[in-house]
DNA sequence: CAGTTGACCGACG
DNA sequence: GCGTCGGCCAACT
């Protein structure tokens, strides 16, 4: 096949790219899905050096606190507001409800957890 | 080739 | 709930 794995970097902007509106992912679950678990830094650093400068929505990735992690290079209220404008809300903590807004491809290898919507 | 760094994560106090 | 420590893996110097 053709060079399936020769860049975890594109795989997790491809993943990065399917992120539907109004949904988020964390590091560690692109990095899960991108077939490094535990490499959340790593998925970080893809981000980085995107640099804002693509049209991919990375302001949808976040971290496992359910907090914007780029607070600390600048623009963290940047993102929250694009995050905001997308239907997600903020905690006065900055923190957003993971279990509600954390997005799972469909064909996850992992499977998508049980998790939420089955109690609503 | 070895050490350092990083848009992280989970555990511990 | 918050601060700190260690672990994780790949890129950078």
């Amino acid at each position: 096949m053709t060079a399936p794995e020769s860049g975890f970097r594109d795989r997790v902007l491809a993943l990065v790219a399917r992120i539907p509106a109004g949904r988020v992912m964390t590091y560690g679950q692109l990095a899960l899905l991108a077939g490094q678990p535990g490499a959340a830094r790593q998925a970080g650093f893809v981000l980085n050096s995107l640099m804002n400068g693509s049209a991919l929505p990375w302001q949808r990735v976040i971290n496992a606190q359910g907090r914007v992690s780029t607070h600390k290079l600048g623009f963290g209220a940047l993102q929250e507001g694009l995050l905001r404008a997308e239907g997600v809300t903020f905690d006065d903590s900055g923190r957003c409800d993971l279990a509600r807004l954390q997005w799972w491809p469909e064909d996850s290898p992992h499977g998508p957890p049980p998790t939420l919507l089955d109690q609503a």
